[in-house]
DNA sequence: AGCTGTCTGTTATCTTATAACATATCTCTC
DNA sequence: GAGAGATATGTTATAAGATAACAGACAGCT
């Protein structure tokens, strides 16, 4: 037999450890995190410098369990583990709480077909379509001043 | 008459210099700029460090006549020239060419209206609605490699 | 063994953005 | 026109985000 443990596939094949680093850090994650702040957290597994941690994100992100969040700067774990083809990974938009911070990951599939079909009028061909808002989460509205 | 030339209020009250000197930076462009891009640009109106050009930008965004595009980190001059209270600042959305780098401004209306629909559905009160999407410009399509 | 491709480690550097503090200017009031 | 308050500006330093470039390790294949 080989010497040294198996591959651990737990979270799918062409994942390497610090991939996996990376994901499990994400994935305790309250909400989204910033590329630095995923590093301190993986400096434990003996990760060291920035260029690990982005590698191991754009790997996530190309394999759909993670998404950047643009107006943050900011990773999160996907909340589906792994987008089936028939959910594609860039049909996600999120719900971010100017207060309390958390991301909530929707289906953006409505969003993006009204999107799309204003692009394609347009003579465009539509790749990536990123959808977020800005605004107050349930528990954050309740305690938050505002009209009615 | 007090000395000096009266105030040129030609982009509207509560512009300073130097939001008109990067105003019309962003209006001259051809696509959206970095704001070290601008800064480059507004040295020979004076302007020497980041800090007079961010605050520039972020009075712009506040009045409705400069949009920042998340993905790109860039900044661009409002299509419209200035938001009638109606057409809502934050309801613009952009397409842009990753070949050719241009961004077109689009009514975000109705795709904002789909995202803000499953975020309200969720409890989220929404401000600030993101929509960007990444892909090619008509000239572009029809150069680039393709299915169709 | 030797080749190839992928993943990894490391240093240095580049880009983007803001904190903090000082100075000036404008306007309103008395 | 002197003083107070708000707004705009100038400047230095630094924080935060991201990547280029190169070297080493390791698996699979012939």
């Amino acid at each position: 037999m080989t010497a040294g443990p198996p591959p651990d596939t737990r979270a799918g094949p062409g994942l390497g450890p610090n991939d996996r680093a990376v994901l499990a850090v994400l994935a305790d994650a309250k909400g989204p995190l910033g590329a630095y702040e995923v590093l301190d957290q993986v400096r434990r597994h003996g990760l060291k410098a920035p260029p690990q941690v982005y590698r191991a994100l754009h790997r996530l992100i190309g394999l759909g369990l993670a998404h950047r969040i643009e107006s943050l700067n900011a990773f999160v774990a996907c909340a589906h583990g792994r987008h089936s083809d028939a959910v594609r990974a860039d049909r996600a938009m999120f719900v971010i709480c100017d207060r309390c911070g958390a991301a909530v990951e929707l289906d953006a599939t409505p969003a993006a077909a009204a999107a799309e079909s204003a692009a394609t009028a347009k003579g465009f061909r539509v790749g990536r379509v990123i959808v977020e808002m800005k605004g107050l989460c349930a528990g954050c509205t309740a305690e938050a001043p505002g009209p009615g």
